[in-house]
RNA sequence: GGGGGCAUGGCGGAAUUGGUAGACGCAGCGGACUUAAAAUCCGCAGGCCGCAAGGCUGUGGGGGUUCAAGUCCCCCUGCCCCCA
């Protein structure tokens, strides 16, 4: 065999990507009159600067669904950009002295390289990067909408602390041990005055409207619910008394969800950090009660909460008194109590909380049952808490009452005696977006002694960072150290005044990235209304499970906002969502040693052994990470089988919300695929087929049926080719509506290519070339280089004139004929009571009746039923007779 | 502990929503072509019994509903995810 005959990839490729890419033919056009957009979005990445599988499987799957969506003929907005601010590139700068702005421009650069290797039919006119002013400058603008609203507010909260280098660690700079990732020293927790956004004013709305996202996977919609954490209480007042049992003049509020269970409150705990700590300590217990707080100011949330961990905590020497009951109940402070959730007081009631229960048993509180299962008696709760519903008892006059009632009831009670009212809590918190870090979106305020805090002038904007920045990683944030940059003059006075030197969250700058792509060159407005109108929202969004809460409940805020400040029409960002599994690879692990080997280092993949040791190893599938050797190289995937046959690999191996495992045997599969392809269509070129001038198109095929049914009819062969091919309109067309099953429509291309294969040769051109035709099309949006140039050979183009016509993909998807489908004969199945045994060629209009007596009249019958007539037939027209005897 | 999901050949996975289980592919086996190998093409293939025809059995385990269950219901086991 000739070169010229076998299936290059490296051959054809680059070349219709770059003639793709001349000609602007995946730029997003404008709407023709009457067109439906149709918005297709992959969550951007962070530029790390290397491709990974995991992205790979997330833009191709999203390219399918774009080509798909343009054959069909939508207007397709198709974007790619960069999330491109954040510690990497500070990182880098700190370690190796580089500038973060170049550095991160590189890696975009190369990504973008790795990226158009893929064949993706992207939009690049539209790319941005979050980090480049003329995008950040909207985000700054969209903050002062935000401090406009009221949206935006300063208050201290707790940083982690290196105190070592002086400066603010982020979370992920902190190891597992509590230690800085830098200095190795213990963080501190340190209260700092920090920017938030009041995200908790739109939880009911954030919450109320999931049910609307019908297109979203019930567990992401389920995971937002949890993590907003509606919860409806109460908020109750407990009096603090003096030693003679006095009102000492202050009060503790306490957030509950079972104010029924008020009568059972034998103590109050606070947490460490309540503000009335220090002032309602008593003496004797201030040595204590400073220790305790010092212990936990350690501790993160995680294991102060943990429902398995012992409860610690410190009285602290008052009372309080118990409004319901008016009992005296002490008062103490502990770790698993949070400053931040709820009032950051809660009531102990042992008997009906566990983690009372546990607390209670620890420093022996008494434990006090007020609610009984409904027909039981009273019991000791030797075993722990009851936490369910039942009937009220020692509660006084609401006795008797059931757990639902007694709530109301004494919300009620509450609200008249003044000492209580009814809650709706959420454990969703506000959203603390400030960064004491260089790389950031500057938060554009001044603070000004005079005028205090002054939002930056939109005119004013962009607030840019400043470059030539020493980075130390110790100390105060860069922007901080750096006074040229920091002085500035008040806008409102015109006095000197200090520039905000805190950056934002970079998910601030990816809640709305999806907003500008449909605008992105606009240098007045982030976006105009009328084009975010027209594109959003978003009709199909794919990405990482891991964004199921932040990313994507933050994108909903900014929206709901943006909504209610006129700037945009619609509710929700995102219609549909698809998550897509994990790339996994296989893992070679010394089970003796724990330690991880590479697979190129195992000589024999199918009794692997530890090459030092001699070792047999354990091998797993596992998410492909450098830490385990296991990682495949997109760019090495590319050379060595092309981006075709990595697309259909990916698409193929597994559906896409399911983790896939990369298999090289399985890769060699898809190229050998698209292989038969290629040398089918050889074949067919050779045989003097050709799809130029409509050949094989819906006309020319209604004309030759037309002349085929004037005369002989279709041959066998003819039938069986038009059948697969319209079967595989429809399985196919299916598949990539409503839910998205690549992995079997790849499979119907195979099945239509191997009916191909058999029946090519005993059809006439006519139907030959419908079958080319009709395969190649439905092959363009998962294989699209060779889709295109076996379109063009076969249509008898050795060039790329007139390209942007007769590519194809600007052919319209195919329509099945429902006619092609039909059969002559159909197989019956006859059943003996429900078990196949056997079946029956029969005429496929044969009615019941006839059914019912074909199947009696069958050998099978007479094997079965030993000449008896069955007590029951039924009969399913089509498809099966079931004779019971 | 609470909530949700999953379990199908040696492997990845199909199955029109109650109607022929195992599509399609990988790996495997047999054959053709070749001096040979690779590549390619053709065929076989859940398990058990049988020369065969055929039969029995089979979708994690147990029970149930139904003419008919991978699919619906109940219980159990194992794994995964989220929340605590």
């Amino acid at each position: 065999m000739s070169d010229s005959s076998r299936y290059q990839p490296e051959a054809i490729e680059a070349r219709w990507q770059q003639e793709w890419h001349r000609l602007g033919l995946h730029d997003t056009p404008e709407p023709a009159p009457g067109q439906e957009s149709f918005y297709a979005l992959s969550m951007f990445p962070y530029p790390s600067g290397n491709l990974h599988m995991g992205h790979v499987r997330n833009y191709v799957i999203t390219d399918v669904i774009a080509r798909v969506q343009r054959l069909r003929g939508k207007r397709v907005l198709h974007p790619m950009g960069w999330d491109a601010f954040g510690l990497p590139a500070e990182n880098a700068a700190i370690e190796r002295g580089v500038d973060p702005g170049a550095w991160t421009d590189q890696n975009i650069a190369s990504m973008r390289q790795q990226l158009s290797q893929l064949g993706l039919s992207i939009d690049w006119s539209r790319e941005l990067a979050t980090c480049h002013s003329n995008y950040y400058r909207w985000t700054q603008w969209l903050f002062l909408q935000f401090l406009d609203a009221g949206l935006a507010y300063q208050k201290d909260a707790t940083v982690n602390w290196d105190p070592i280098d002086q400066t603010v660690l982020a979370n992920e700079q902190v190891d597992g041990e509590g230690r800085s990732w830098r200095s190795g020293a213990l963080v501190e927790k340190r209260k700092l005055r920090q920017w938030f956004l009041k995200i908790t004013a739109y939880a009911d709305a954030l919450l109320d409207d999931l049910p609307q996202l019908e297109g979203w996977p019930e567990r992401v919609r389920t995971m937002q619910a949890n993590w907003i954490g509606r919860s409806t209480g109460a908020e109750l007042s407990f009096a603090v008394v003096d030693g003679a049992g006095q009102p000492a003049g202050s009060t503790i509020t306490v957030f509950t969800t079972r104010p029924d269970t008020l009568f059972g409150a034998s103590y109050v705990v606070l947490a460490p950090e309540h503000p009335l700590v220090t002032s309602l300590t008593s003496t004797e217990q201030q040595l204590a009660v400073a220790a305790f707080c010092d212990l936990v100011a350690r501790q993160s949330d995680q294991e102060r909460t943990a429902e398995d961990r012992p409860k610690q905590g410190v009285p602290l020497g008052a009372s309080v008194r118990n409004p319901a009951s008016g009992e005296l109940i002490p008062l103490w402070i502990a770790d698993y109590v949070l400053a931040e959730y709820g009032t950051g007081a809660v009531m102990g009631v042992p008997a009906h909380d566990q983690r009372d229960f546990v607390f209670a048993r620890q420093y022996e509180l008494p434990v006090k049952q007020v609610v009984i299962p409904e027909g039981s008696d009273e019991q000791d709760c030797e075993g722990g808490a009851w936490t369910g519903p039942g009937l009220l008892i020692h509660s006084g006059r609401f006795d008797g009452l059931t757990s639902a009632a007694a709530k109301d009831a004494i919300i009620a009670a509450a609200v008249a005696g003044g000492w209580g009212t009814g809650k709706v809590q959420f454990r969703l918190r506000d959203w603390l977006i400030s960064r004491q870090r260089y790389w950031g979106c500057p938060i554009p305020v001044i603070h000004c002694e005079a005028c205090g805090l002054v939002p930056v002038p939109a005119e004013q904007l962009p607030v840019e960072l400043p470059r030539d920045v020493a980075f130390s990683g110790k100390g105060a944030s860069p922007l901080a150290q750096l006074d040229s940059w920091v002085q500035v003059a008040c806008p409102c006075c015109g006095k000197p005044a200090r520039r905000e030197t805190d950056t934002m969250d970079t998910f601030m700058c990816s809640s709305w990235y999806f907003l500008r792509f449909s605008d992105p060159s606009n240098t007045e407005l982030p976006f105009s209304r009328e084009a975010v109108d027209s594109c959003l929202p978003v009709n199909q969004y794919v990405g990482g499970i891991e964004h199921a809460i932040l990313h994507l409940l933050y994108s909903r805020f900014f929206t709901k906002v943006l909504r209610d400040r006129g700037l945009l029409g619609f509710d929700e960002p995102f219609k549909r969502l698809l998550t897509q599994g994990m790339v996994q690879a296989i893992t070679y692990k010394n089970p003796a040693s724990g330690k991880y080997i590479a697979p190129a280092d195992v000589a024999d993949p199918s009794d692997p052994r530890d090459p030092l040791t001699d070792e047999p190893l354990e091998t797993f599938f596992e998410k492909m990470s450098k830490s385990k050797y296991n990682g495949v190289d997109p760019a090495r995937v590319i050379d060595r089988y092309g981006a075709d046959t990595a697309r259909m690999f990916i698409l193929f191996k597994a559906p896409p919300e399911k983790d896939l495992e990369w298999d090289e045997a399985d890769v060699e599969g898809q190229f050998r695929f698209l292989q038969r392809l290629w040398r089918l269509a050889e074949t067919a070129q050779e045989r003097g087929l050709s799809l130029a001038a409509g050949a094989g198109g819906p006309e020319a095929v209604a004309a030759a049926l037309a002349s085929a049914n004037s005369g002989p009819g279709l041959s066998s062969a003819e039938k069986e080719l038009r059948r697969a091919v319209h079967t595989a309109i429809t399985e196919i067309s299916d598949d990539l509506d409503g839910d998205y099953q690549f992995n079997t429509a790849v499979s119907e291309l195979m099945k239509l290519s191997n009916a191909m294969a058999n029946h090519l040769e005993g059809s006439g051109d006519a139907f030959a070339a419908e079958a080319l035709r009709t395969l190649l099309i439905l092959l363009a949006p998962f294989a699209p280089h060779l889709a295109e140039d076996l379109w063009l050979k076969l249509g008898g183009r050795s060039d790329s004139d007139g390209l942007e016509q007769h590519s194809i993909h600007r052919q319209s998807w195919p329509q099945a004929d429902a006619t092609a489908l039909v059969r002559d004969t159909i197989e019956l199945v006859i059943q003996i009571k429900g078990k196949m045994r056997g079946s029956l060629e029969v005429p496929a209009n044969a009615d019941r009746a006839t059914l019912e007596r074909l199947a009696l009249d069958s050998d099978i019958a007479a094997k079965w039923l030993e000449g008896k007539a069955p007590s029951r037939v039924i009969v399913v027209p089509g498809k099966l007779v079931n004779l019971v005897p």
